[in-house]
DNA sequence: GCCGTTTTCGGCCCGACTGTTTTCAGTCG
């Protein structure tokens, strides 16, 4: 019987650090072995396109362009997608039958502490754990003590009790009040986020904000009486960290003035980028930290902002949110890092509900909002009746709609209201509104809403249809994946993106929290077609449109720049853009 | 195990904080 066997990304991402743990552990390989499998397992876990589609599509080879991972890794993870099964794990962990993944969760617990736990007192899953936690067995372990027993209940708790990585949407506000707060105390000169907010990752593990003080002391004291904060975990005279009342952690650092450039530049990352540029450091006969940019003669020549730090290693300034090493660092070797779009570049909102279906405010309450934050048009896209839970409308309710939308702008000056519609790609890849519809608008939004579980072929057959109909202007929400909640749905993206380069469509880049879709790395194979973007808020309120923040930001990680956004066009442009013939 | 405008061999970033240590290993980012 052959057995088809899902591996995703996850599971073999979590193989991999098992194996760093326990190659780690043994102590027989070299540390570089062991930071290598870490390094292979981190890109698997961050990686947006399933790992076996890679496989499937461009075999061992495929695998081989991901960082970090070569002809030794990539034979590991061919084999478990091929049979279910790793060898090298499997016979590792029957080496050791320790649950090295959930255990090295628990803060302070590493691959070693968790190995001595196992090898003095037969600890092998978090059950075991709590158990010897509540017999204070461990408190008695050498190298360990009343205090880490503590900390590791605590730590299972806190575990418990949170899923880990947060939506960046619900983590930057937090952020941006922290830092307000800490501004306007007045204790410190420069207040900045730093981390994977500051690169505008789509979700992020903590936040890191970096001050410059003559008092370090006050600043500690006065961000751990924060009102949001949940209690401190450490402290010391340059790093504090809390646990946030929201869920997540936040490290407050505090670096001298004359360090504050290569400071900004450590802290923001990413780590692997920073890798990069150390590098490149050393090649030129700088050392590079946290403190500064150093020459031979030990001085730091790179006082300023992050921008002093890539200037002299006769680097271009790259955004925060390109940080990752994907290429960034050799075309700012080359002087070649394009300027990025930005929210004062975007005139419209291309994809905006209102109480017509699922929204919540009016067609005039919506475009005064819009207009209220410099918008200068937008489209309204109500579903299409395939949703009766969101309200969709069928063909008749449309004209009446679009009576509506006709009365609305007549009442409404400085902004232009389109008429559109969020259109339902139906199961057959038909559309769900009749052609004499579509012919009264000013272009068509389309998204898959329904039978999400389709496979492959199908899924790819029924997309491929709709874009070619014609009667697509724009994809919404294209892989319709809900981050930490829905797969995105199972489909050739090489394949959909050929098709919509060939039509003419254009990608949407939603900017709710939760989808970010297209996200950063599709959007950079988008790109690789030839393809535009609409980056829109999916507004269901008037509230909604400053999530655009968000898709801007995953836009930038998608290294777009304004030419290749069309609702960066003026509306004529843009109308014209529409017209294909 | 990975990787390559000094290399297909010989390198592989760097420092803070903690607990339990009496000088440091482990963990973290």
């Amino acid at each position: 019987m052959k057995r088809n066997i899902a591996v995703d990304n996850k599971t073999i991402s979590e193989m991999l650090e098992e194996i760093a743990d326990i190659l780690e552990v043994e102590g027989e390989r070299s540390r570089f072995e062991v930071l290598a499998y870490r390094k292979a397992a981190d890109t698997i876990g961050n990686l947006q396109e399933r790992v076996e589609d890679i496989y499937r599509k461009s075999g061992t080879e495929g695998l081989m362009e991901l960082q970090g991972i070569g002809k030794g890794i990539a034979g590991s993870i061919a084999e478990s997608i091929d049979t279910g099964h790793m060898k090298k794990y499997d016979l590792l962990k029957k080496k050791f039958p320790v649950d090295f993944n959930a255990m090295t969760k628990v803060p302070g617990l590493g691959a070693k502490k968790v190995y001595k736990l196992y090898l003095e007192l037969g600890i092998r899953n978090m059950k075991n754990l709590k158990e010897a936690v509540v017999k204070h067995r461990i408190m008695k372990l050498e190298g360990f003590g009343e205090r880490s027993e503590g900390e590791i209940k605590k730590g299972i708790a806190l575990l418990e009790s949170s899923s880990g990585r947060m939506l960046l949407g619900n983590a930057l506000p937090e952020a941006d009040s922290i830092i307000k707060k800490i501004k306007e105390s007045g204790l410190a000169e420069k207040v900045e986020l730093a981390g994977s907010a500051r690169r505008m990752r789509e979700t992020v593990g903590d936040l890191d904000i970096l001050v410059t003080t003559n008092d370090s002391e006050k600043v500690m004291d006065f961000f751990t009486s924060m009102k949001e904060i949940g209690r401190v975990l450490l402290r010391g005279p340059t790093k504090t960290t809390v646990a946030l009342k929201i869920g997540i952690n936040c490290d407050l650092r505090v670096v001298s003035t004359s360090s504050f450039g290569a400071a900004l530049q450590y802290f923001v990352g990413s780590k692997d980028h920073n890798v990069r540029v150390r590098e490149i450091a050393i090649k030129k006969g700088y050392k590079l930290n946290e403190y500064g940019l150093f020459n031979k003669k030990n001085r730091n020549v790179a006082v300023g902002d992050d921008s002093e730090v890539y200037r002299k290693l006769g680097m271009q300034y790259m955004p925060p949110e390109i940080r990752e090493n994907k290429g960034e660092i050799e075309l700012s070797l080359k002087g070649k890092v394009p300027r990025l779009v930005e929210i004062a570049d975007i005139k419209g909102d291309l994809h905006v509900h209102t109480n017509h279906s699922d929204g919540s405010s009016s067609i005039s309450e919506m475009a005064e909002a819009a207009k209220s934050i410099g918008r200068e048009y937008i489209g309204i896209t109500d579903h299409t009746k395939s949703e009766p839970v969101a309200n969709g409308m069928d063909d008749k309710k449309f004209m009446k709609h679009f009576a509506d939308i006709d009365r609305a702008v007549k009442n409404i000056e400085g902004i232009s209201i389109l008429k559109s519609a969020e259109i339902d790609i139906l199961k057959d890849g038909s559309l769900d509104l009749k052609d004499s519809t579509l012919d009264m608008m000013d272009y068509r939004l389309a998204s898959v809403h329904t039978n999400l579980k389709m496979p492959r072929e199908e899924m790819t057959k029924r997309v491929v249809k709709a874009l070619s109909s014609g009667y697509v202007d724009i994809m919404g929400h294209p892989t319709d994946r809900i981050i930490g909640g829905r797969e995105p749905i199972n489909m050739d993206l090489d394949k959909v993106f050929q098709t919509a380069a060939d039509n003419g469509v254009v990608m949407e880049i939603d900017s709710f929290p939760g989808r970010l879709d297209l996200g950063d790395e599709n959007i950079i194979k988008a790109k690789g077609y030839g393809i535009k973007f609409s980056i829109d808020t999916d507004s269901h309120d008037a509230d909604h449109f400053k999530v655009l923040r968000y898709g801007i930001g995953t836009a930038r990680r998608g290294w777009l720049a304004k030419s290749e956004v069309i609702n960066a066009l003026q509306l004529e442009k843009l109308i014209k853009s529409f017209r294909k013939f």
